[in-house]
DNA sequence: AACCCTATTGATCGAATGATCTATAAATCG
DNA sequence: CGATTTATAGATCATTCGATCAATAGGGTT
């Protein structure tokens, strides 16, 4: 099973020391989150250390455990990732409904549709992290709720949307990135033509202008 | 990092032995399958054999390594999983469009809305498998692209669908097994209206009857 | 009931892995 | 420049892992 085994490069030409703690706990982190996106949690604290150019031993100095380590990428990778004016932004009824949306899944698509992010959040997934759930369940009620009581405000159709339907639209985008980054099959470079006929399609058939 | 550990269940209750091997071989390929979509492909043969009620050792006398058995696990996951008169049954014109979309979509979803497939699919794409990218590329060419041309046969709005607009119907649904089996959160019991509003959005925008 | 074939077990090997501990040397301070 | 601090390296431990192999026993045949 050495398919992700990682003789693939070690950063540093190597042979520097003695870093001010913060900096070599941050270039630690920094270099968990990628390579740990790359082969998976269950990666080797060896192939880690090598990849950073320290010691094994070193890590040890810095987290207890290789536990912590994945608690620190999971903090760094997850931190602020959903800005918490979205929200309001979202039900801002100044701005046409379809301005909103547009805006929303541009600035959220080039959040997520990141390497690091997009692997992290799907490998720690399968894990059955909670983290993932706690996820999923704040993007439905703080962001895809709102977003289905504006749609139906706006709405001319005689049909309704349901939480699902909202599902299947924000599906369809992040899908994108799941090809992208996870089965590494070619997707267009810029996604946002994509997602705004996506959104234009969602919101036409219920009559939203 | 124990989070899948398994001392879950031995499905045996213990001694019982000298299977037919035709009989074992297909019990371990069986019970693998279930295990490495629990666990992942980093799965240890030592718990694949407890969950089977059999000792390590007699894995490694059906299969020559555990690479092998992971091959044998592909092969039973993957194997006919797309029919392949789809093709044909997706270009009959005899039937309408949207029935024809909506029979595929059914029958698929049941097919891969399915806790294994879903898991080893994902955890083999997050692994780099050349099995995905070609799946994916099959996916591609023998059924989306063929529906593509199907819709512009059938459409009559002015705007005419690219493959990026099929993909993301298609991802728009497939993302309804990844949220209930992957992020494990809850989905319809049953997609099937789901899947006939997605569809419907997308015919109508394009102007399809 | 004795025999034989072979499916299965149990013990074990060598490598790899997470983690610990002591020795070393880079930087800072007086 | 010498002493002190401590970030880092190197050696090593206890487990765990995939894999091997000789010993055992299930069960069909005669």
């Amino acid at each position: 099973m050495d398919q992700t085994s990682s003789e693939i490069a070690a950063a540093e030409p190597a042979e520097r020391r003695r870093l001010p703690p913060e900096e070599r706990r941050r270039q630690i982190v920094e270099g968990a989150v990628t390579f740990f996106a790359d082969v998976g949690l269950e990666g080797k604290t060896r192939d880690l250390a090598k990849r950073l150019g320290i010691t094994q031993s070193l890590l040890f100095n810095y987290f207890a455990n290789k536990a912590e380590i994945i608690e620190a990428v999971y903090a760094h990778v997850y931190l602020d990732r959903l800005s918490d004016d979205w929200p309001r932004r979202l039900t801002d009824r100044s701005v046409p409904l379809r301005d909103r949306l547009l805006t929303f899944y541009t600035e959220y698509s080039q959040l997520i549709f990141e390497y690091e992010w997009m692997r992290i959040f799907m490998f720690s997934g399968l894990a059955g992290a909670e983290l993932n759930r706690r996820y999923l369940h704040h993007m439905g009620t703080v962001i895809l709720h709102p977003l289905l009581e504006e749609i139906r405000a706006a709405a001319s159709a005689p049909v309704d949307p349901q939480m699902e339907d909202i599902w299947n639209l924000h599906g369809g985008i992040v899908y994108i990135g799941i090809r992208r980054h996870i089965y590494q099959v070619p997707t267009p470079d810029d996604p946002s033509e994509a997602i705004a006929h996506a959104v234009d399609r969602f919101l036409g058939s219920f009559g939203v202008v």
